[in-house]
DNA sequence: AATACGGGGAG
DNA sequence: CTCCCAGTATT
């Protein structure tokens, strides 16, 4: 048997049921393929499923997605983590619904223009939703590939070129899911389960070369520490707290947040407010919260500071538990100190 | 070709 | 603790 057919005999099998998997395969939705492509990319699978109801629940189409506002879109993308994809899929809904119709366009040509579809995620939805014979390369169809032809550090159009050898012509969407399963099911990154997998019979690195498939390339990368300094600020006039909304670029951006200084690896090169500067002259921190993000490790000193008078910096006062699922996963670790 | 961009779970 | 993840946009 080829690999392809055991491949696919397997995924017939053993196929993962996600919830943007319909079982009508001749009525997909490339709506909720695409909201499921985005929200996976750089996201393990068990994270994005309840994103991925609650989001389909809330905008259960391309022109509710369109009509709403971009904070509320921020606000169900929450926690999720890399906000551009949210704000780059509120912008592609607009302009899915006033360019194009309110379809997505058939070709990876065009798909790849829209803001948020790159290369991988365009070849995807035309695998998945059209069922045309495109290429899709994630990082498990490149283990998977690299493994079974034992050709390791490949580039991605060496990759592709393999697919295109083996993808059958009237599978080419099943084909891609079943890769992508067989890697995340049984040819893990790190302990792949060789017996019982449906290849293991023509994987060139598990009959040749089996050391390939423990080893371990370490990036060794040091994680530099910023700080800064995060304030809850209340007022005794109810029972509000203020919250500022970050710039659209950048960390975090547009999410809702605590005022904060600039993060910083100088701790004493950190601007503040002169609201601020004051305080943490004569007060001590109420608390402190470690952050771990991709690219650094954060230390922030968190203030609590109540006021009588207005405040002058440019925000909004909202209740704790109403604010509370709006904030990405460092601010709501900031709240959870007083919650 | 590098880097920015989140977060949580596994080992 | 380190590594990993259905990548993309920017520099």
């Amino acid at each position: 048997m080829y690999t392809n057919k055991k491949i696919l005999k397997w995924f017939d099998k053993e196929k993962r049921n996600l919830p943007w998997r319909n079982s009508n395969k001749s009525n997909i939705d490339t709506y909720k393929v695409w909201i499921s492509e985005i929200m996976l990319q750089q996201t393990k699978v068990n994270a994005v499923i309840p994103y991925f109801q609650k989001f389909i629940n809330k905008f259960p189409d391309i022109n509710s997605l369109a009509s709403s506002s971009l904070e509320d879109v921020l606000s169900y993308w929450a926690g999720l983590g890399y906000y551009s994809r949210a704000r780059n899929v509120h912008k592609c809904a607009d302009i899915i619904v006033t360019q194009y119709n309110g379809s997505f366009p058939k070709t990876e040509k065009e798909l790849i223009k829209l803001p948020g579809i790159g290369d991988y995620t365009a070849s995807a939805i035309c695998a998945i939703a059209y069922n045309e014979f495109a290429i899709a390369v994630d990082i498990n169809i490149e283990r998977v590939i690299s493994r079974i032809y034992n050709k390791h550090n490949l580039k991605r159009e060496d990759i592709k070129s393999l697919i295109k050898k083996i993808i059958p012509i009237d599978r080419p969407g099943d084909f891609t899911e079943a890769l992508m399963d067989l890697g995340s099911m049984i040819c893990k990154a790190r302990q792949p389960n060789c017996l019982n997998c449906p290849v293991n019979s023509i994987c060139k690195t598990y009959l040749e070369n089996k050391e390939a498939l423990i080893k371990v390339i370490k990036t060794n990368k040091i994680k530099h520490i910023r700080y800064g300094n995060c304030y809850i600020v209340s007022r005794d006039t109810d029972k509000k707290l203020f919250f500022i909304r970050r710039p659209n670029n950048g960390l975090l951006g547009g999410m809702l947040s605590f005022p904060s200084s600039k993060w910083l690896e100088d701790k004493n090169k950190l601007h503040n407010e002169k609201l601020f500067e004051d305080f943490i002259k004569n007060n001590k921190p109420l608390h402190v919260v470690n952050h771990i993000f991709s690219h650094f490790k954060l230390i922030l000193n968190i203030y609590n500071l109540k006021i009588s008078n207005s405040i002058h910096i440019e925000g909004e006062w909202i209740e704790l538990n109403e604010a509370f699922q709006q904030l990405p996963s460092l601010m709501k670790k900031v709240a959870k100190i007083i919650i």
